[in-house]
DNA sequence: GTCGTTCATATACGCCGTACAAGTACTCTG
DNA sequence: CAGAGTACTTGTACGGCGTATATGAACGAC
């Protein structure tokens, strides 16, 4: 006899996909260090042990869920419009992503697996950089640094706090901006005149 | 009677200094996740909850850590050279730094507590644009992605795998090219093509 | 002495990732 | 229909983690 019929909504089977888009939505909700096997397994209504059919390790299930994010980047590039602003829209583009899920930053920072969606991303972009002329090892060059820009563009944008709840967040960055502004004047002069902006 | 002149040496009382420089050694050696308070605190030859009498929290001794870094960058300009020449000084003086300890960079990535070198550090920095003539907004741009230019600089370096011994290293680098190479050409031929250099 | 302060230990709790063994449900074959 | 695989899931347990709490030892000041 089905256990699941007795009291709880039919569960459907778990895949990988289900899994990692769980655990992205987790993460992004608690934080990426709040995300534990144990609580995405409650989450999704099934035993922590469960999720290792799926993946070998946690390791494993956390590059899925950053093949997933690499995956959510738009690698469409108008091929006629000039090289600068393909890499623009590649780039805006995974801004957008990295703005949309708190925890996929830090997830690409410390992940940097290679992954199919991943490989396909840089593929294109170092398509767009050679067929503008640049020689592979600026093309890759650029490419890197175009990834990190992104990253750390979300990252030091004022107020990410990935960790926790966004109501916090604005409280977070008012007492951060008053703290700055309590620093002797006598010692930090630039960093207090800097700090208002 | 002191347990210490039974069978071990006379260790001499702990200080935060002392703790924090070991930690850093330790991170450095096996990766900053490998490091914790039980192993440190038996590198230390010492209780883990002795730690705690200098330290709130783990939380609180990295940070510790990573203030101990900060102190290590060299913030001397010479106030008669151009201001990018000052502004390179600094750069090159934080990523000497992040070389010399690889635990260095992922510390101070997740971790932008502010803390009295930091402080110092960007003052420093933000005195050397102020005085070059650029107005707060700008200074204070450009200071942040030096930071991030440095941190980044060190962490795309070929082969940059803090978490493991030195010759291993060059084993994975050679692995993680021969993967490359053997991509289907026909899906990433730009990949591949910008792998060699 | 003895008393507060400073530093270290002992014990224990709850959480983590996951190894290992067993169970259950579906699909295919006869 | 029986039975045998295969694809999932559960149950139990282990060792390691950060750390709360309570207790103890060294030490300077009186």
């Amino acid at each position: 006899m089905k256990k699941e019929n007795e009291s709880e909504a039919e569960r459907p089977r778990l895949s990988k996909r289900t899994v990692t888009e769980n655990a992205l939505k987790l993460a992004d909700a608690d934080g990426l260090d709040a995300l534990t096997i144990r609580k995405l397994a409650q989450h999704l209504g099934v035993t922590p042990m469960a999720l290792y059919w799926h993946f070998r390790s946690k390791e494993d299930l956390l590059e899925g869920v950053a093949e997933q994010v690499w995956g959510e980047i738009d690698v469409n590039v108008d091929p006629d419009a000039p090289w600068w602003a393909q890499l623009q829209g590649l780039l805006e583009s995974l801004v957008a992503v990295l703005r949309a899920h708190s925890a996929a930053a830090q997830l690409l920072l410390e992940h940097e697996k290679r992954n199919e969606a991943a490989l396909r991303a840089t593929e294109v972009t170092l398509d767009v950089l050679r067929r503008a002329g640049f020689d592979p090892r600026h093309a890759s060059a650029i490419a890197r640094s175009t990834l990190w820009t992104g990253i750390t563009l979300v990252m030091s944008e004022p107020g990410y706090h990935p960790e926790l709840p966004p109501e916090e967040r604005e409280e977070t960055q008012r007492r951060s901006r008053i703290e700055l502004a309590m620093l002797p004047a006598s010692r930090y002069p630039r960093l207090i005149e800097c700090a208002v902006p």
